[in-house]
DNA sequence: ACTTGGCACTCCTTACACGTGAGTGCCAGC
DNA sequence: GCTGGCACTCACGTGTAAGGAGTGCCAAGT
């Protein structure tokens, strides 16, 4: 009974909290819901809920605001599900339409995503390992100067300038390129990787080099790392906890390594995680959470998409908007 | 003779001001310069400055803070252009020879020129407007489905997909890649494009699509509003003037457009320009300064490349920097 | 067993006063 | 034209005081 208010209490501090940036007293809770009780009880509640960990006062005789446990519960049980409107979903649908290949798919989504949240979107390239060869073509720049353009299903495309030995005449660059394909179109990356390692070892020069640098290409891990991200700029709304949350964070999202890590394991797509302060593996970023959900295609999730920011955030608006942005990517992987 | 010693004055009061951020006053410069007066002297030559506009007071009885006018005069005739050392050469040349292609070598170079400048670095892809076709590709994906990939002269690739109304067999492949390639490799940009209108027109069904796709794709201005921006964190140094100088620049860093245009045109390679606070073309941003320089190969200045920062940095250490690193990024794209 | 009003207490915030010191402008002398 | 001296200005830091928002706790009410 009391426990059931309690929640509404702890639900209302952090929808206050969010909102206001100021720590919240028993008074205002009162007025601002409707709570049909008495301050000095919601006073009791707040002390209870501080002795559970819940909240915490920045000083004696001060307003409580939210510990991460607080914000973890609020985020598990207090959530509703907010759906997005029919009008914001259209808009999200006709953004990411006009994308013309995978690069602008993901600018674009990165853009979206953090007008939207208001927050810095960060949004993973999908990944190699689960994709497949789609082609592999083969272009004689100069006789002895060769570009291979390594074509995968994601849409994603990476080329590579090769300098061979020997010059190579028409014959032998169709031969070559036949021999590529049949090793490695419609193959998943990592068996198209081990065929052309045998090509690379066995095969003749030309096959060699060729060979050689598509394995690089397919196993180069920057691939496996790149990230966009935007909306730095709204960060600047934080200006006030420049140093705990505005800063480190800055600095975490010019390292892509930094920012993967922190991103996670694709979770499975469909499930936003939430992974609040202090839960995360860097305590410079103690004061900011991370928004994620898997996406791709037949979701599938290849690859991961969300936001960062301060802990002091509006998470069902922001889970609501990763998961939306997050489904209609993957739509439109779906279609490539 | 007493109008040297007032430049002498300038010049102290910036470097010291850039580096202590504070204003600066009579008896701390002749201290910590060789000045071999006396502050009052120095006084004099400060109230004689202020009365040019070249020097400003925060408030009666504070030091003196340079004006943009001040930085204008510093820059143009008391900087002496101080050369990168040996190692720092040889740092950026095994930095940048690194790079597999063009994607690269402009994030490489966003980073090196953000960790050399300390301050955020903006890079230009090469404009389209002045390379050339060095080869139209085709690859069939499916019978009806095109991948058209479009090798420009800078070593930037643009891909696109064509659906087509009938399917295509290999010979018509063939002839429709050598008609392709006819018109337009070798060509500069613009007259490739009129080429291959002339094909969008009149050609035949399938050479129409692709010549289209093609010409679409060139003239696209996505490809020549291209920039990399790196360093974002730098900002973080100056977190004390975050609504002046910070937030500003943060917004600003996500428009791609107002960066482009607050890059300004290419400035010949080899000159380093210097726009400083009000003499930008965004009132927000007069705290804030560009030192660009133009790059490409063969010192055709194809695009701009540069850094954005506080007016209140260390321009001949900037501006050092930002042309070592335009000569050696030249140097690369001369050898692709 | 909760809830409520009352009350004393804490402590942040704001305002004001005051001393300190860096820095200035000006002037008379060298 | 440079220099030392001197009075003046103001930002800055500190100390004190009043105001107020908020708390904890207790005794009484439901």
């Amino acid at each position: 009974m009391q426990e059931e208010r309690r929640l509404a209490v702890l639900r209302a501090i952090v929808e206050d909290y969010v909102s206001t940036e100021e720590p919240v007293g028993s008074k205002a809770l009162v007025e601002r819901h409707g709570l049909n009780v008495s301050p000095a009880t919601v006073r009791n509640d707040m002390a209870a809920l501080e002795d559970e960990g819940y909240l915490t006062q920045p000083h004696t005789s001060a307003g409580r605001v939210p510990t991460d446990k607080g914000y973890r519960l609020f985020v598990d049980r207090l959530t509703t599900v907010k759906p997005m409107s029919t009008a914001e979903k259209r808009a999200i649908a006709t953004f990411l339409d006009g994308a013309v290949d995978l690069d602008d798919v993901v600018s674009r989504s990165v853009r979206l995503l953090s007008q939207l949240t208001r927050q810095v979107a960060v949004v993973q390239y999908p990944t190699l390992s689960r994709s497949t060869v789609r082609h592999v073509e083969v272009v004689a720049l100069a006789p002895e100067r060769l570009l291979v353009v390594l074509i995968l299903s994601t849409g994603r495309v990476e080329q590579r300038v090769v300098e061979l030995a020997a010059p190579l005449d028409d014959d032998e660059l169709a031969r070559l390129r036949s021999t590529l394909n049949q090793a490695a179109t419609g193959e998943v990356i990592a068996d198209a990787t081990t065929a052309l390692r045998a090509l690379a070892d066995d095969g003749r020069a030309p096959e060699r080099a060729v060979a050689a640098t598509l394995v690089e290409a397919m196993s180069d891990h920057r691939s496996d790392e790149r990230v966009a991200v935007g909306g730095a700029a709204n960060l600047a709304r934080y200006g006030d906890s420049f140093d705990t949350a505005v800063r480190p964070l800055l600095e975490a999202l010019e390292e892509h390594v930094v920012l993967l890590r922190l991103m996670g394991e694709a979770g499975s797509a469909g499930t936003v995680t939430v992974r609040i302060g202090a839960e995360g593996p860097y305590t410079e970023l103690a004061a900011t959470s991370v928004v994620t959900t898997g996406y791709g295609p037949h979701d599938d999730a290849l690859a991961t998409l969300g936001i960062v920011g301060p802990t002091r955030m509006d998470y069902p608006g922001t889970m609501a908007a990763v998961r939306a942005v997050a489904r209609y990517v993957s739509r439109i992987l779906d279609e490539a």
